[in-house]
DNA sequence: CACGCCAACTGGTATGATCAGTTGACGTGT
DNA sequence: ACACGTCAACTGATCATACCAGTTGGCGTG
């Protein structure tokens, strides 16, 4: 009913703006920042906001800081890590960005499957006993919403089972572009979150420690669920068309 | 023959030893940072440094910071994302961290093949080119450290070509990773680097837009090149637990 | 024309004050 | 004894101002 109200920094607010313009390519690649000092002026914010929010974008690798010099925009294309993927989903017209989601979703086809395979081959007891839990909760909830939580938690368990840091730090990026548009892949996926077998499936191989099983469903069960998404980014980008010709 | 001169700020400073405390477990999740007027003092810095370091660590999910409350750490396995590799790799006593490594590689690995493909799908003349030009430069490259720079050149070109960008920014963490060990690499992978033949035939099936071909090759390929690391890490591993018993 | 100096940028650090949200202890009233 | 409101003492957020330090380019001197 209520949501918690939002409030963001003044540092915050800069970052994001100044990530937006760059994301977006309104400052591109070899641009050159005004100064920090010139920064704090345009925007209206003291120094120290300005520079909090410039560190952050250095640690996102979108600029170059140098003593004595400009501040200069790197292309994100080669300097970016995967954690700059959710704020290239949505562009600054609210718009999905295609190109970006289908990425997405051919990243999470390819590592499902390998994640399902390396937790079978890694599973401890105590994961398998989590796992059994979960399918538990999962065969009661009929309602759609909470269904798409528990098979989010799936995944996070599997990957957390395959004792593959690196895994899990991708999906945790893959996560938080995903939350984005959530109530959306309510509709899109409902049927799969609905298709309980395939997750008992995926458990049972994991429990088995057969791992060619388990990345075989799971590769079934993804490469589904993709098709789906896949079909929905094509009509998307279809009315994105029908309205841009209408203008 | 020379090395530019490292420098780095205050806050970089700081926020490289909070850094190795958060992800060396000697800060465990759940813990409260000391306010940053207290930091600010035992660290010898001013307080803005320290504010700007901790920005940093929020950025990167490692921390938590609420008005008025205290600044918690964060669980990193769940909360940060694929650029934190890095900083995992290597701890604070410069050993390798086995597990991270082989997570990793495992990552390429699997990474690697569909890379490829995608490439052979996507492939522009102009990225066709560039690859020719390479591969070029590759056949008269005879120095291993030169021919290693090449190598991992070809897959920025292949990624480039695949036209994926979430495979670009994984690519890119994956590499920052890389380049820790850059000289243990040359090592290891010596005679990977010199079977241009491997890279011409992946060359080749992408021209050919042979994307099942493409894949199987660089499928062939990874799994050679990560057999080896593999295998040098179980010996490393092997030193390490040698150096403990003696100890 | 080559060189070196220097002024005027750039970012980096420091200080101290004040605003704003959170917490917990303390006292009051029931 | 317990529920509640108050408030002091934390916490982070923002601000203003000064000064340190590295880079750049122009200007004058040789």
């Amino acid at each position: 009913m209520f949501e918690t109200v939002k409030k963001q920094s003044l540092s915050d607010e800069v970052f994001h703006q100044l990530r937006g313009r760059i994301l977006g390519d309104s400052l591109k690649a070899g641009d050159e920042l005004p100064s920090e000092r010139i920064l704090c002026e345009l925007l209206g914010v003291n120094r120290g906001a300005v520079r909090e929010a410039i560190k952050r974008l250095q640690q996102a690798g979108l600029v170059q800081v140098r003593h004595g010099g400009a501040t200069m925009v790197l292309d994100y294309r080669s300097s970016a890590g995967l954690e700059m993927l959710p704020g290239l989903l949505i562009n600054e017209a609210g718009e999905i960005q295609v190109d970006t989601a289908r990425s997405i979703i051919r990243m999470r086809q390819i590592l499902s499957p390998e994640i399902a395979r390396d937790a079978a081959l890694n599973a401890t007891p105590e994961a398998i006993k989590k796992l059994d839990s979960l399918l538990a909760t999962m065969r009661e909830q009929s309602d759609t919403a909470h269904l798409q939580f528990t098979v989010f938690e799936f995944w996070e368990l599997l990957v957390d089972a395959s004792n593959n840091i690196a895994f899990r730090l991708a999906l945790n990026s893959l996560r938080k572009t995903y939350s984005q548009i959530w109530e959306l892949l309510t509709q899109i996926l409902a049927d799969d979150f609905h298709d309980v077998t395939a997750f008992e499936q995926i458990a049972a191989a994991i429990k088995r420690g057969d791992a060619e099983r388990a990345s075989a469903i799971a590769r079934k069960h993804i490469d589904h669920s993709s098709a789906l998404m896949f079909a929905f980014l094509d009509s998307y980008q279809a009315s994105l068309d029908q309205n841009q010709q209408e203008a």
